[in-house]
DNA sequence: CATGCGTCCTGCAAGC
DNA sequence: TGCTTGCAGGACGCAT
């Protein structure tokens, strides 16, 4: 699933190809992918200059001169190709520009969403790659489970399932461990677990389970370095323990029980 | 206000 | 082999 990494990867990319291009219109396959009628969003955007495109948690932010902005959420399986060469039955939507540049939207789950709306008026918490970040969780005075606020985007923006368990066990912290009950200096060691893991899956253009896909079909190199996330059944491959799954917030949660202890 | 769960959706894999 | 079932999950809406 697109969490920093790969939404960083998608806006690298895709930044320099939009920049400074005028919006004609979108082109809606799958209408409930809009927050708005498709006629409205076209009558809002169209003629708009691109000033910038940005990343912001895991939303990518179309920033328009005179207009609110286009923000879209790949959610699960949101892909952004500059190639019609996906399945046809996944294609969502066309998005066009007036310099004779368009991209195509896939979607095979059709959780993904493309909005006008101003990135402003989302409740979105600190950059995990932001400077502050360590602060803020030492600030946090919460007995809420360490995973559940790392997984709480209007508290960390960016971090999604498989960065949260990489970063619990590489920081050997339980994922159900409260907030509160860990030290300083496990704060310490787990913050900085979160900025190298994400510093290099971006450098590996991100992590490719199964469909993430950057902007020209390429896949992300990172899968080759998770250590935890799916591997629930396996060896440790730090003490060779069978890694354990528990769900946290709703989410599943691979852990080795011997590396991470509970507090 | 905070918390927690259901919802959206399809593909894949496991089980019978 | 072919069917059914369950699981995967990010953000948001709604109920408590």
């Amino acid at each position: 699933m697109p969490e920093l990494p790969e939404v960083e990867t998608i806006v690298n990319q895709l930044s320099p190809l939009v920049k400074g291009k005028t919006f004609e219109n979108i082109n809606v396959i799958h209408k409930s992918i809009l927050n708005i009628p498709e006629e409205d969003f076209n009558e809002k955007c169209q003629g708009k200059k691109i000033l910038d495109l940005k990343r912001r948690g895991k939303f990518i932010v179309f920033n328009l001169k005179n207009a609110l902005d286009i923000v879209i959420h790949l959610r699960m399986t949101g892909m952004i190709s500059l190639k019609k060469s996906l399945k046809e039955k996944h294609l969502s939507a066309i998005i066009n520009f007036k310099e004779n540049f368009k991209f195509y939207f896939y979607d095979i789950r059709k959780f993904a969403k493309i909005e006008y709306l101003s990135i402003n008026d989302k409740s979105i918490g600190r950059e995990a790659l932001s400077e502050d970040l360590l602060s803020t969780l030492l600030n946090l005075d919460s007995n809420k489970a360490i995973k559940a606020i790392l997984l709480d985007q209007t508290i960390i923006a960016g971090l999604g399932n498989i960065y949260c368990d990489e970063a619990l066990f590489q920081a050997k912290i339980h994922p159900l461990t409260p907030l509160n009950k860990l030290s300083k200096n496990e704060l310490i060691i787990l913050h900085d677990s979160i900025k190298k893991l994400l510093l290099k899956s971006i450098k590996l253009k991100g992590c490719t389970i199964s469909d993430f896909r950057d902007i020209y079909g390429e896949k992300g190199n990172f899968a080759k370095e998770l250590k935890i996330y799916g591997k629930n059944g396996k060896e440790c491959f730090i003490c060779s323990n069978k890694i354990e799954k528990i769900k946290v917030a709703g989410r599943s949660s691979s852990f080795c029980p011997k590396c991470q202890n509970q507090k």
